[in-house]
DNA sequence: CACCAATTTAGAACCATTATAAAGTAGAGT
DNA sequence: ACTCTACTTTATAATGGTTCTAAATTGGTG
């Protein structure tokens, strides 16, 4: 299996729940976003097989730690990620609540002029929020 | 008093509690970031007197919708709120998880080249996440 | 002043997320 | 293989921010 490497690497024990999870979420030729119950959806559809809400957390939170997923700021009630960890941004469709990718090509470099002391820069993220 | 109008304008009714949030968001030279419990306390301390949090709440959306106020997009468990309703950006310090202005020329034009059919953009944020 | 719609309020309800603690499991060492 | 221990999973409870509800209050028009 080739999760089994990879979750090894990290420090991860590879466990059948952790790799079940690994196959709906990295098994795809898209990346896609998802809330923590679409994923739940997603794993009971795709593997007949349901997993404790608790683990999809911790494994979904461990993933995010390790780089392998982002958290998407957004104001919701529910928190989005995206399995899309390149440099890249999003539309948010206000009357829909979804959220389209944004090449980073598509936005333009972006310099951000201004230093704070002692601190460098994680990442930059652009929400460009659509409406009719 | 100066709110009452501004209220009025907007057709929301200027009752005590509104003029006396108005106080707190407007009155003051610097604008801020807040969340709602953070208003709450703020109440408190400048009127001694408690409004109700399902009113803060209220007050807070209905000056949302009327632009007096703006939400930051942002991953938290609570929502935060600007009073700068200018055009303009956030740092996010991560460790201390404290939000700093960015004006719009520290970042510079945005064009973003994309477009959605059918949609217009309605606003573009930027959030600049900082590490040590 | 009287009335009606808007507003406030306390408290309940909601619901995403996190904590808990017991049962199960992976993997290193023997 | 077996054992042991630390890690992981799980169901369920707890947490906490936000929204809902329905009754009381209030602003403003006539």
């Amino acid at each position: 299996m080739k999760y089994i490497e990879k979750l090894r690497n990290s420090g991860l024990r590879p466990t059948k729940q952790r790799l079940q999870i690994c196959e709906v979420l990295f098994d795809t030729q898209k990346t896609f976003h998802f809330t923590i119950n679409e994923l739940d959806q997603k794993i009971k559809n795709k593997t007949n097989n349901k997993i404790s809400l608790a683990t999809i957390y911790n494994t979904v939170h461990a993933f995010e730690k390790k780089g392998y997923l982002k958290q998407i700021p957004i104001n919701s009630n529910q928190t989005y990620f995206d399995t899309n960890i390149t440099d890249h941004h999003h539309f948010y469709d206000l009357k829909y609540g979804k959220l389209i990718d944004l090449e980073n090509s598509d936005v333009g470099p972006i310099n951000i002029k201004r230093k704070i002391d002692g601190k460098k820069i994680k990442s930059i993220e652009v929400l460009v929020k659509l409406e009719d």
